[in-house]
DNA sequence: TGTACATCAGTGAACGCGCGTTCACTGATGTAC
DNA sequence: TGTACATCAGTGAACGCGCGTTCACTGATGTAC
């Protein structure tokens, strides 16, 4: 009863029949589910307007083509991915050790809640990779890495090789992880359950790293 | 001149333009072309069919439909996959933390030669995981790494947590490395010489073992 | 406040395309006698 | 060795389907006066 006249295409998102209201945001969301439920290989724009509700012409007003909209949904994914492990870094011991392996973590949640998204992301060849708004958001994960190994090494990897040999490391190794275990291989981690399989992963990440004073 | 009157279905694929000779083979040739060019993503069975020269009904008499020689293709490829690692086994010192890392650089030779492949293998939906010769070739490579692992710890994995856990390692450090190197996430490693290159690649694959004599 | 008009964001019919699959068929090969 | 026949491994036309995209359209919203 209160919310009339809301600014009609604003976020304020007042559902009409016709205008949609935030229908951008709705694709996205909807692009999400079908990705999630469909996979990478059998997502279709006609599944996702489907999903919205909304004719399947409609998509094409806030996207240009498939390769629009998956790549908008990769941009989201990658700052929803970022956030994920810096969200599990606020809850762990403030020591660059256990930063690293909170982040590798977060790292691991990401493509256990989100593997189609997750695949889009690092897999994929759909997403225009060109498209600079999705090159900054890639971009700034890997810088994350980056600073994560610099606050152990006190070096900037871009300088030192062997700081940046760490970062190698330590993004290969999350990201195997994450990889295997959404592709279902790793039946000796899945089997456990999580706070097991959350520590030996911690032991594997902090492994890695050869640099930095020994803690 | 001479192969006249070979066994017409028999290997020595005599090529007449009706028979084929041994079309099952060459479709699984055409396969991987198809895979090779158009990625999984893009990948059809009439691409294939065109690809051997034959008409698009063809593949049935030999594979049900599509996820068969999908399935069938993702079988040769974990055999080759295992043989690509043996043949750099050899060339290496018969040494154990030297045969682990030959493995391992083994596997990501063969995810960097064979990009869709290596991602049908691992990432696909579209084989049929339950397959029993599919899942018998899949299981062969896990034993190689298994044992790999088990020369370096005296101790069988299957029965020692820490000895899996190597393998977990092992298994993500390199499964990590070959898929953000074929995915084009690796600047640091690809703007390096293939010999600098698997150099650093050797080192991060020794420092995972926490188990076995120090060498 | 009221009216006229421009713009925006949808609709739904229609298009052509490539896909997997089915089907009756046919020519080549292998085999029994 | 020759003939009759069964089987095998192809062909190519046809099917229905879901896809992305285009297009003229229309109703809701925003704005100028």
């Amino acid at each position: 009863m209160d919310n009339i006249k809301t600014g009609a295409h604003g976020a304020g998102a007042r559902k009409t029949n016709y205008h949609h209201g935030d229908l951008r945001a709705a694709l996205l969301d909807a692009a999400e589910a079908e990705l999630a439920s469909k996979g990478i290989e059998a997502f279709s724009l006609r599944g996702v307007a489907k999903r919205a509700g909304v004719s399947h012409a409609a998509p094409a007003h806030h996207f240009n083509d498939a390769q629009g909209l998956l790549t908008a949904l990769a941009t989201i994914g990658f700052q929803r991915f970022v956030d994920t492990q810096e969200k599990r870094q606020r809850s762990a011991p403030r020591e660059p050790r256990a930063q690293l392996a909170a982040s590798g973590l977060g790292y691991v949640d990401f493509a256990m809640a989100n593997p189609a998204l997750f695949r889009l992301m690092f897999s994929s060849q759909k997403p225009d990779k060109k498209d600079p708004v999705l090159a900054d958001a890639s971009a700034a994960a890997f810088d994350k890495l980056v600073k994560d190994i610099q606050a152990i090494a006190h070096i900037d990897p871009h300088t030192d090789p062997v700081a940046m040999t760490d970062v190698m490391a330590a993004w290969a190794i999350v990201h195997g992880l994450a990889d295997l275990l959404i592709a279902g291989r790793m039946a000796f981690l899945q089997s456990m359950n999580k706070p097991d399989r959350e520590a030996v992963m911690t032991d594997i990440i902090l492994r890695n790293c050869s640099s930095g004073p020994v803690g």
